[in-house]
DNA sequence: CGGCCGCTTGAACGTTTTCAAACTCCGTGG
DNA sequence: CCACGGAGTTTGAAAACGTTCAAGCGGCCG
């Protein structure tokens, strides 16, 4: 739970990039600025933990983190991941409820933390924001519903498939077509939900199939269309 | 598609169990009386169709409805249940997406259609009701995360229970602990996300196991305690 | 009364999980 | 510098789970 104790710069913790902001005032903007909390975070950290009471949010500058929940026996269920210009933990504070999912970084970065008194403030007097951060909720509703349907319908050779193709979409390829974002194989087990094992056989069968390259963690992406198809996206 | 052409009572159309309304002023409320167009509906009729532009939204003052969305092949996933004080179909609006998801009457009822502009302007101009809006898409949202690590963890007799469990909570049991609930075998399995004969065998096991009595589609609960425990809730 | 839809059961099949074991990589401490 | 330990990865084999296909039954609506 150790943070750098260098604060981050004033660019480095700009909230510009969080287009959730744009309709606030020059005043309220100072506000913001103003209460938020900026740090450098380390991989493994963890943000909030489900169940517990939340105390405010957090705007992602930079890094990745991961968002999931804690099912039987302890298995993982990865939700979602933020990076750059997402916001988390915002859910339960507009709900009322204790956190419904853990937030743990993955990628090292810079976050901004805001108390929740202040979304509340924005919310309540702010109608642009405030849509702006219903308009969030209702996407992210919308999402929520697509993945149910997913997991409860197709196998997880194709969930497989769906998966690489949507962290393509979120994290983006480098230059040489790999994905850029780095998960254990357990990881992606927790994301298509399906046993570590499971994810190994179908990924070595997808590079037999030539559709995927694999070095470690990296993953090169061969052949989106057919990964595409197979995933019925 | 065809509807009574007799129209509901005042009294049947009343918005007054519909929460989300109560921060509206008399003058807003007038106008969200004068805008309501409220219509007895039977069973199987469609509200709206995944993939179509949303024109307004509904409140539910009787009846039940289903909100599913259709997967590969056809099958359909339930996602939620809407009745007596429940709204549909504001996600899109908000989101600005076409529906993803299809709303089709199961019981007989009387839903009011509000148009899309109304909700837009309320939200922009009544924080209060844009809060309270703003919560229940939030809250929908925790549910929907629990949806996602229920099927993507627990085993297909564990999610039978549990939703057993979350029907009898949703509309309650009759003086003989029947479920006021009328579903399909088929009805069951796609909320469950399996087969309608896996449903069938699990029901029947249950039966044997003295958790519940079946009698065509009425099932009664005899077992709440050990069917929670078995859906791990 | 016929036909359709929903329900039920059996059996075979395929997929996915589980358990066990071995191997690799990497950082730490002797 | 090397051995050790741990975490993550890989593979195999067996077992469990759930689906699919096929067939028959029953009730309800037109």
């Amino acid at each position: 739970m150790k943070r750098s104790k260098h604060i981050p710069t004033e660019e480095e913790c700009s909230l510009n990039l969080h287009s959730i902001f744009k309709h606030l005032t020059e005043e309220e903007m100072d506000m913001v600025n103003f209460e938020k909390e900026c740090n450098y975070f380390k991989r493994a950290e963890i943000l909030y933990h489900e169940g517990r009471r939340m105390t405010g949010f957090y705007c992602v500058n930079k890094g990745v983190v991961k968002i999931y929940k804690t099912g039987i026996d302890g298995k993982e269920q990865i939700i979602a991941f933020a990076q750059r210009g997402n916001i988390l933990g915002y859910r339960s504070i507009l709900s009322n409820e204790n956190a419904c999912t853990t937030a743990k970084v993955i990628e090292d970065g810079i976050l901004c933390y805001l108390p929740a008194h202040l979304l509340l403030e924005l919310v309540n007097n702010n109608p642009g924001f405030s849509f702006e951060v219903m308009k969030l909720a209702c996407q992210e509703l919308g999402e929520a519903n697509s993945y149910i349907t997913d997991i409860a319908q197709k196998t997880v050779r194709e969930r497989l498939a769906e998966v690489l193709i949507l962290l393509k979409e979120k994290f983006g390829l480098d230059s040489n077509n790999t994905l850029q974002i780095s998960l254990t194989r357990e990881e992606l087990a927790n994301i298509v939900g399906t046993a570590t094992e499971s994810v190994i056989r179908l990924l070595s069968e997808f590079k037999s199939d030539g559709l995927v390259e694999l070095n470690g963690r990296k993953i090169k992406i061969l052949d989106i269309q057919a990964l595409t198809k197979m995933g019925n996206i």
